[in-house]
DNA sequence: TCTCTTTTAGGAATCATTACTAACTAGCAA
DNA sequence: TTGCTAGTTAGTAATGATTCCTAAAAGAGA
């Protein structure tokens, strides 16, 4: 990701260019991770050791009002979060919580629900498949 | 929902018979409301005034170990609970956090993504319906 | 009834997240 | 280039859901 594409895209939105907030951003971009808020935090104060997780939980919540990531749920233990915004889903082992992207297209073409509430509407949907990812299996087994 | 039922639903899966567990329980199963942990502790306090938050979220992990209820995830708040065990999906509005349960037969059928990490077992899947019901929207407007 | 194990209640502890605040800085305009 | 202003940062304190710890209480089977 070039640094000059994530300026704009700051601006854009009408968000400062701040060093920590891009570096933020890139991290969560570049990384298929789904990382908590204390990881990125641990990841960014290498390069930025004064950081405070305030600045992080902050830009998170700005980066997330303005729509350039979004959370994923995996239990309640903590927030994790994505920087992939092209539709897709998620499958999350049960064991370890780690999350796999799924792009199948055929999950974005879900036909919305019969029996729901009159007055309400739906504006996405999310599929989160649940398993054992290869390692956690080998533990078990 | 008997009393006789919940016993034996109990003795089934080798947890004593309480009467604050009873309590826990069937309000969970007589509801549609997705409660929190809380929630559950403010309904059952009507009836025995002296439960302590702690039994609720002790008997709360006691059913799910138990697969007796699910957990649901709505943003990372706080937990919510399901007693309702029939394969379904939930519809989320985004504004009140008020949980809808789906129904439609149709989305029990999906057949399990492509490109999926080797390895992987998949177990289950939970689609997740996101938008504004009635109420928000009429606020909104 | 006796015994053993689970369950309960209460209080303290933990930990992610938010709130508060003063100092700082990016972005814009003069 | 300089100043201004709103948005941002960092540090600390506060909040709040959940978990931990422990002693007393109560099911369940013998």
């Amino acid at each position: 990701m070039i640094t000059e594409t994530i300026q704009q895209r700051f601006k854009d939105h009408g968000l400062k260019n701040t060093p920590q907030r891009t570096a933020i951003y890139t991290a969560l971009v570049e990384t298929t991770s789904h990382p908590t808020a204390d990881d990125l935090y641990q990841l960014v104060s290498q390069d930025y050791p004064m950081i405070s997780q305030n600045t992080v939980y902050y830009t998170l919540g700005v980066l997330q009002k303005a729509g350039l990531i979004r959370e994923v749920n995996v239990g309640h233990d903590r927030a994790r979060y994505d920087g992939n915004l092209s539709p897709h889903h998620h499958l999350i082992c049960t064991s370890c919580q780690s999350i796999v992207d799924v792009m199948d297209e055929r999950l974005n073409e879900l036909s919305f629900p019969n029996g729901i509430p009159s007055g309400f509407t739906i504006t996405d949907y999310q599929v989160e498949f649940r398993g054992y990812c290869k390692a956690c299996r080998s533990k078990t087994a």
